[in-house]
DNA sequence: TATTGTTATACTCTATAACTATA
DNA sequence: TATAGTTATAGAGTATAACAATA
């Protein structure tokens, strides 16, 4: 059994989350991009062109969600379908130009956000924060694979 | 500037709050509720009987919002729509005895969570870690709120 | 036969705007 | 005139199943 007043940690790292993805969403709206395809822009910067079958498994999304998503891209001007060069079943997604400023953003924005949120910690403490950080993500990993 | 290191803490926090919400969402699948209608349920527990109205402005979302919501809780039996009894163009939202039940077990959940999360973790860690994180949230807030 | 992506269909969450009933 | 909730409509994310083109 725990101390019960760290369910008030619980409550805190909930609340982190929401607050972080609003405040994400709300960024991502003023670039023209949703959650859902920002996060396959990521992955296409990550990868390069790919097929819509590997992006799939990138976002663990169905082949019918990334249909949704890239018609999104496609219709907004991020992404382009091109064919692919050696299979001809399959399409490759590609950047536009203001696609790639998108991606770049993004990782811009990334360590933007990384620098402005731990400005002010004292790098011991972060250290120490970080280090229980990473066991609580390995412990909800074995939590989640358990069940 | 900060040590570009802790981007990678960034993406932990990212991480934890994705691992996180994809267990409560399979949690709250196999009771029968979404995330959305889990959140009513939530709010509807600590209020007690309450007018479509009050929830909307809990979750923050519009009066539409709410109809839906609780049409969904009402098709699957988790709450019932009630005459207001002083307010006639109210209705008020009760728990059934089934929705009661799994507010219940949503708090259960909650505790059982932290507990197996932080089981692990020395007291004097999870200080460090629970100091820090509320320094970080505070942070966001002032972020957030100048954006 | 297996794979890639699409069409068809459906459910959920969300919103704005117009409308009804009541205050 | 203002408030509570609904209907109408729409966009986004997600899924399964059936299907076409290609491997």
């Amino acid at each position: 059994m725990v101390d019960p007043r760290w369910e008030a940690t619980l409550d805190r790292i909930l609340e982190l989350t929401v607050v972080l993805s609003r405040d994400m969403d709300e960024e991502l709206e003023r670039m023209g991009l949703t959650g859902s395809r920002a996060h396959l822009v990521w992955e296409l910067e990550r990868r390069g062109p790919s097929k819509q079958q590997a992006l799939a498994e990138a976002l663990g999304v169905s082949p019918r969600t990334i249909t949704a998503l890239v018609d999104g891209l496609v219709a907004t001007g991020f992404v382009t379908r091109e064919p692919h060069p050696t299979d001809r079943r399959a399409t490759q997604v590609t950047f536009t130009t203001q696609g790639r400023a998108a991606a770049k953003a993004l990782v811009d924005g990334h360590r933007e956000l990384a620098s402005q949120l731990f400005a002010e910690v004292p790098a011991d403490r972060l250290e120490c924060f970080d280090e229980v950080l990473a066991g609580l993500l390995a412990r909800l990993r074995e939590i989640s694979a358990r069940a």
